[in-house]
RNA sequence: GGCCCAUUGGUCAAGUGGUCUAAGACACCGCCCUUUCACGGCGGCUACAGGGGUUCGAAUCCCCUAUGGGUCACCA
């Protein structure tokens, strides 16, 4: 039984994305629950369908609760209410109790004293904080409760601490292993003014009641953990087993930093899908950071679904990763090079529907076109790994629109050494134009390419031609180049043999007419 | 500043006292395959932060130093 308790901004970002998956993956392989958690408490953070857009954030990329809230903001499940504001009388009746045990106590020191205080243990080179001596609402009478109370002054609830800070308590994190925390000596707040409880308070209360068993949160939480098992003490309730991930971290100039929202867009989920990075990318290159066991079970399962490898905790780094968008694409280009034509097609189409409107309509009006496009050199046993998100498709397979071929041509095309190969380069062209069948296999196609090399005195002989290329006038792969360049205006494609094919009779001749036109007009 | 956590190649990392002349992946470089590019194959590069201990033996345990990160709210 574990959870993801976000406020709610409604902002997912990827160390959220990154926690919630471990969390979720770590539930489903023990069949254990997931659920989800707003911790509103903080009024000020809240935002506006905060909770929608969270759940839709991360169902994109396969996070799914069993129980809080879903896609439209219901909630469900059997341990609600899922929202902490909801639960007001729930943390008040046990702030009750507590009062009642002596272990809390009502404040009515105001912001500005505490912050008095603050710099006057700062200025004495003191431990800052309410604790011991300088927790002065501590040992109020009641009738000086009761006259605050009167003159209508604003309180809080704090625990009264028992903790000695010379001590130290265990804490076994399932990532990082024994840990020995200083106790907590503060009398930190546990209900605010407003009368909902703090992160600190709601968290004990909540995972308790809601059965939690596995708390998995940033490891910015690590220093306040031992408070936590103080108040799961206090209570009286059993502590859940606490699993501290480490920060994803961007090397900033010579420093590791942690990714920021404002400095950092791939920090931000709407990146991934701006960019286009399929959902599968991002899971696993998270699963790889979690576990970089991971990929050699990739790399023998290669088809195999994700759900099938187990995150393991203890093997999760303590050490905060550098987030690598390099490796990440290098995922992607594997992953998208492993889909079949239909699911690249439909990927692709449905990512340019958003970001791409007037290319996804011209997909839609060429749809076998394209179809047979991106089946190009896929599905094979060495399928290439051209691109690795969806915004670099449209420049990948550009030449193949007759529109931006044209446009790409504007500059002119890209022959080298025109001056001397003009002729040669004609020579091929119209050879090609009178050999070319739309209807060769690639071994009768190639075979045509040879006799074309031999017609204008290029060598066939690759080994001996890279030996001494000054002893030739050129060679076969020159020839290659001159077609590639005519139909693409590239120097580097996918197989020559299957782009003419694709293309079309009418395609491919017109090309070589455009390109003889460009090189007769040269002269 | 106090406290906590960490530190293995450019990056992610395996490693839990002997099997470490330290795995794998990404990146980079070279070669092979090849009509181009990719894919693939082969090879190379580069690391236990520094210093002290403990031990027959340390990347692994302890201490110190350095560096990085986190935290010290009526925010979560």
């Amino acid at each position: 039984m574990t959870r993801f308790a976000p406020s709610p901004t409604g902002f997912v970002h990827l160390g959220s994305l990154f926690a919630s998956m471990v969390a979720m993956r770590l539930a489903r392989q023990t069949n254990g629950v997931f659920y989800l958690r707003i911790e509103d408490t903080d009024k000020k953070r809240e935002v506006e369908g905060g909770i929608t857009k969270i759940v839709n954030a991360l169902s994109k990329f396969g996070i799914y609760f069993d129980e809080g809230f879903d896609k439209d903001g219901n909630e469900f499940g059997n341990y609600g209410p899922y929202l902490q504001s909801k639960r007001e009388e729930i943390y008040k009746s046990y702030i009750k109790s507590l009062i009642e045990k002596g272990l809390a106590y009502p404040c009515f020191c105001s912001p500005e004293e505490i912050e008095k205080q603050k710099e006057e243990q700062t200025a004495k080179d003191l431990r800052v904080g309410y604790y011991g001596t300088w927790a002065k609402c501590r040992n109020l009478s009641m009738e000086d409760i009761e006259k605050n109370i009167k003159e209508g002054k604003e309180f809080i609830i704090r625990l009264k601490s028992e903790g000695d800070i010379e001590k130290f308590i265990e804490l076994n994190d399932l990532i990082r292993g024994n840990l020995s925390l200083p106790e907590n000596d503060q009398d930190i707040v546990l209900m605010k003014t407003n009368g909902l409880p703090t992160y600190h308070f709601a968290h004990v209360i909540d995972d308790h009641l809601m059965k939690t068993t596995h708390v998995i949160r940033g490891e910015e939480w690590l220093p306040s953990a031992s408070l936590h098992l103080q108040l799961f003490n206090i209570m009286g309730f059993k502590a859940p087993l606490y699993a501290h991930i480490s920060t994803i971290r961007k090397q900033d100039g010579p420093s590791k930093r942690k990714l920021s929202k404002r400095k950092d867009p791939e920090l931000s989920m709407e990146f991934y899908e701006k960019e286009g990075y399929p959902i599968q990318t991002v899971i696993e290159y998270l699963t790889n950071l979690a576990n970089s066991s991971f990929e050699d079970w990739r790399k023998n399962n290669p088809l195999a679904p994700l759900e099938d490898y187990n995150i393991r905790l203890d093997n999760m780094s303590v050490s905060g990763p550098l987030f690598d968008i390099v490796k990440l694409e290098d995922i992607s280009k594997t992953i998208i090079a492993n889909m079949n034509t239909d699911e690249v097609f439909n990927l692709y189409n449905t990512w340019a529907k958003s970001f791409d409107a007037d290319f996804a309509k011209i997909i839609e009006d060429n749809k076998e076109y394209y179809y047979n496009i991106f089946s190009i050199e896929r599905g094979g046993v060495k399928p290439r790994k051209d691109f690795s998100k969806w915004s670099e498709v449209k420049n990948y397979i550009s030449y193949f629109n007759d529109e931006l071929f044209a446009e790409n041509l504007v500059s002119g095309y890209i022959f080298d050494n025109l001056d001397t190969r003009r002729e040669d380069i004609i020579n091929t062209l119209q050879n090609y134009l009178s050999l070319y069948n739309e209807n060769d296999n690639n071994e009768e196609w190639f075979d045509k390419i040879k006799v074309i090399t031999d017609k204008i005195g290029y060598t066939k002989d690759m080994k001996q031609y890279k030996k001494n290329p000054g002893n030739f006038k050129g060679s076969i792969a020159d020839v290659a180049t001159f077609i590639r360049i005519t139909m693409t205006n590239r120097k580097n494609t996918p197989d020559l043999h299957r782009i003419m094919i694709v293309m079309g009779k009418e395609r491919v001749e017109k090309r070589i007419h455009m390109a003889l036109e460009f090189l007769n007009k040269m002269q």
